[in-house]
DNA sequence: CGATTCACG
DNA sequence: ACGTACGTGAATCGG
């Protein structure tokens, strides 16, 4: 029987590879830096692939590097061209010496594409079974009785094979059908035009009922509307898409079966791995085996390891919500070996709970996602001792996920988390040998990872920061999320009832005014009705955000309406609707406090977020009353004033500033009187205001243009209000471009505790991302700052509360603020424990000051 | 899925 | 000549 061919479309996989591996101007190169990052991603793939169909031939087509005829046609019609990264460009010949070293066979001809070598070779051998690894849906048309498609569906790991069932199922679609898919739709990153306004959903739609794009346009009389009129527009582009997305098949080679003959030579490749200096992917002597992973011992106690330091615990858990994942078990792995207990005798197991009693060292990835499953499923536990997901991440701040961490120590997993336990809302029956080969796998990493990540920490001088800031938070979120806050649905249903109304009203008025109906919340509809049908004077890019519709408020009355309009629709579906989906049984939300995601070391809250809830603006922030004490409890919340300020002061050395703050007086009114050269009682409130802008504005390294917009004032004006700013506080200034000096010398900038921040984009060969690096930089160790010095005061109130046996409970952090849920007969202890507490943190060059209040609800607590 | 808009500190 | 304040998350549109 014939032997199955695999047919590689290496241009789409190349470019999938480096995008699926780039992160922000962050490659993987060598230690001369050449940029390798592609060429890993594609290895991979292409070892994935073989691993998956064990083919006996294989063929890697490629496009000439020079632009085809179809993509010639498409450019001339868009008139543009888009750039090719550097980074990726220099990958391209070392793909093919990739290739070259590992002896798999390669092809391209002038003139003509990748696409068309496969699907000339695809029908070329009808009694193959055929299989073509792509990451371009525009292959899937070569499908058939004896072809399949590998397509990449996400990353360098996911990936799906496609044959008619499985496309049918996917969209019903026929693989013929594809063709006039693309004819409809396009296909931007195949340069393929398409009809305007037509996606693929509608696309689809058209297809089911009519077939083809001639079936479309015979029956072209049936539809009607908008719809009607974008495919008559560009019936011409439609036929022309379809001709374009066609393979060829009809292609002559003057090579055979036998020259793309799979007979890989790992010595030569070894060479090329070592030349590079991709270790990981070094194959062992001779075999296709890259690195053999033990498999765990599956155990039935605990009982059966001997317990030691230094265990590192990997749950067995599936991709449903952060709350609903379910535990099926858990791998361990220390010194002496792997093992895996399943959750049955998991839940059995007396030996095992004392063993997370116990004080013995424990690390793992995401402790605060295990501490959840190991408390849900009724176990107790002393806090692990290091997360290597945090370790990992304040050493490098673009390692926010797993994929990333795996990648930073080129690990290529056999099976990917969503290969194991699918996606979620979409769980897959549980293959336990798949499941206990990507446990065994994961938990091995882990361990092995563990000590150059600590060495890393160590070099970076960041332990103090893993060790007494972010693995204490860590736990303590933990208790956070698992508390959470009281919310009242019905306070919920009444704002959205009243919303809803006023949202009504608004419209109807609008409608009236404009003379027709439209979609209010789509801004490009919007922007057609106020500045095409009501001639309003529209801003360069036709924005109808808030402040471009404030500036026109005299215009037209149509103006205040549609603010109007446009806040009670955030109060109304983010807020009002948004939150009820939130609410659990408990009568609780319970939201999700991200550690390691933003760029300077505050934390993130989502599902909800429950740190950007209405404050500033009295209607929507009666939102704020939905949240509450628990019975008979009360809501304390207590926040830090001005606390970045006080930490430029303190970082800058700025005595002024530190003088202003040390004697209690108001810096904005200060900075007012320095500015504008008068006394204390000569600042009115808007001198102050102006003062207040400024204050803020040099937090974030504003520029003249930024400081002129918001305060309506002209450039010239602004700039020497800067200009003031800095005679008036000389070290802000020095503090500022001594912080810029640094970033540019070292690529990153550090905060008080050493917590770094890599910032590529303050060498970048482009004006506007190197001044967005600076303006970066200048922010961080402010911002930074400030976030470590809340998590040290979270973590101080946390030991007090627990010291004094305290029964209230920390619920919330704010930034700036942290929120507790107070039994009444511990206020006045609660009160002055957390503000000392908070207050007496770290000793700065400048007091730091709290306000607090009481209350049964969340609104009036200030 | 990216862009736009808007909520917070 | 260009485009403009730092850091987030959610809802919505339109493709």
């Amino acid at each position: 029987m014939a032997k199955d061919i695999l047919l590689i479309d290496g241009n789409s996989m190349l470019f999938r590879a480096y995008h699926a591996t780039a992160y922000r101007g962050n490659f993987m190169t060598t230690s001369t830096g050449v940029p390798t990052n592609a060429i890993f991603g594609f290895a991979n793939m292409i070892n994935k692939a073989i691993q998956l169909l064990d083919p006996e031939h294989i063929l890697v087509a490629w496009d000439v590097g020079k632009p085809t005829f179809r993509h010639e046609q498409f450019e001339a019609y868009k008139g543009t061209r888009k750039e090719v990264d550097e980074e990726l460009k220099i990958q391209f010949p070392i793909a093919r010496e990739f290739l070259d070293a590992y002896a798999i066979y390669r092809y391209e001809e002038e003139g003509i594409e990748a696409d068309d070598i496969i699907g000339s070779l695809a029908k070329r051998y009808p009694d193959n079974k055929i299989h073509i690894l792509s990451s371009d849906k525009d292959l899937l048309q070569l499908i058939d009785d004896t072809t399949d498609v590998l397509l990449m569906k996400k990353g360098i790991t996911e990936m799906q094979l496609t044959d008619e069932k499985v496309l049918y199922e996917m969209m019903e679609l026929t693989p013929k059908q594809i063709i006039d898919l693309k004819g409809l739709s396009g296909d931007a990153s195949d340069n393929i035009p398409g009809v305007r306004g037509i996606g693929d959903k509608t696309a689809i739609k058209l297809l089911h009922e009519y077939d083809s794009v001639e079936g479309v346009y015979e029956h072209i009389d049936d539809l009607k509307g908008k719809q009607k009129e974008k495919l008559l527009e560009d019936k011409d582009i439609a036929f022309m898409s379809k001709q374009l997305a066609t393979i060829k098949t009809d292609c002559n080679f003057d090579f055979d079966l036998e020259d793309f003959k799979f007979a890989p030579n790992y010595n030569s490749l070894n060479e090329f791995f070592r030349k590079y200096e991709m270790n990981s992917l070094l194959k062992k002597e001779d075999t296709q085996e890259k690195k053999s992973w033990d498999k765990a011992k599956v155990i039935h106690s605990f009982q059966e390891i001997e317990s030691e330091e230094d265990m590192c615990i990997f749950l067995d858990y599936d991709n449903e919500a952060y709350y609903e994942a379910t535990l099926y078990g858990l791998a361990l792995k220390n010194s002496k070996g792997i093992y895996y207990i399943n959750k049955e005798d998991m839940l059995l197991d007396e030996t095992l709970q004392d063993y997370l009693n116990s004080d013995l060292a424990k690390f793992s990835y995401d402790v605060k996602m295990v501490y959840h499953l190991l408390n849900r499923y009724g176990f107790t536990f002393r806090p692990f001792t290091l997360d290597l997901m945090i370790a990992c991440f304040i050493c490098d701040n673009s390692v926010t996920n797993y994929e990333r961490f795996l990648h930073k120590f080129q690990h290529q997993e056999t099976y990917s988390k969503v290969d194991v336990y699918g996606k979620s809302g979409k769980p897959i029956l549980i293959d336990e040998a798949m499941r206990l080969t990507y446990l065994s796998e994961n938990v091995q990493i882990l361990y092995e990872v563990k000590d150059e990540i600590l060495e890393e920490v160590k070099t970076k001088e960041l332990e103090y920061v893993l060790n007494d800031i972010e693995m204490p938070t860590s736990y303590i979120l933990y208790k956070m999320e698992k508390e959470g806050i009281t919310t009242s649905v019905e306070v919920l249903n009444e704002i959205g009832d009243k919303t809803q109304a006023v949202i009504k009203e608004c419209e109807k008025e609008i409608f009236a005014l404009v003379g027709h109906e439209f979609n209010v919340q789509s801004p490009k509809q919007l922007a057609e009705v106020l500045f095409d049908e009501l001639g309003l004077k529209a801003n360069k890019k036709r924005s109808t955000a808030i402040d471009v519709l404030e500036k026109l408020k005299e215009a037209h009355p149509i103006i205040p309406i549609l603010v109007k309009h446009r806040k009670y629709q955030k109060i109304f579906s983010t807020y009002a609707e948004g939150l009820k989906k939130h609410v659990l049984k408990d009568g609780k939300i319970h939201t999700i406090f991200n550690q390691c995601l933003t760029q300077t070391g505050r934390l993130s809250s989502s599902e909800p977020n429950l740190q950007n809830i209405s404050a500033r603006d009295e209607e929507a922030k009666q939102i704020r009353k939905a949240f509450t004490a628990e019975k008979d409890h009360l809501l304390y919340s207590a926040d830090y004033s001005q606390i970045e300020l006080r930490v430029l002061a303190h970082m800058a050395k700025e005595e002024k500033m530190i003088d202003a703050f040390t004697n209690g007086l108001d810096i904005h009114t200060r900075t007012a009187m320095e500015v504008f050269n008068v006394k204390a009682d000569e600042v009115d409130g808007a001198m102050r205001r102006e003062a207040k802008v400024v204050n803020f504005g040099m937090v974030y390294g504003q520029t003249d243009f930024g400081l002129s917009e918001e305060l309506g004032i002209s450039r010239k004006e602004a700039h020497e209000f800067i200009e003031r700013y800095f005679e008036s506080y000389p070290k802000i200034q020095s503090f500022m471009d001594e912080t810029i000096a640094y970033c540019k010398e070292h690529g990153y900038v550090k905060t008080m505790f050493s917590r770094r921040r890599y910032i590529p984009e303050i060498n970048d060969k482009n004006y506007m991302t190197r001044e967005f690096g600076k303006r970066a930089a200048m922010n961080a160790p402010i911002q930074g700052s400030a976030a470590d010095l809340i998590k040290l005061s979270m973590i101080k109130v946390d030991r007090l509360l627990e010291e004094n046996k305290l029964q209230s409970k920390m619920i919330l952090q704010i930034h700036d603020e942290l929120v507790f849920d107070v039994v009444k007969e511990e206020k006045d202890i609660v009160e002055k424990l957390v503000k000392e507490a908070m207050e007496q943190v770290y000793e700065l060059d400048v007091p730091l000051l709290v306000d607090g209040g009481f209350a049964k609800d969340y609104y009036s607590v200030k």
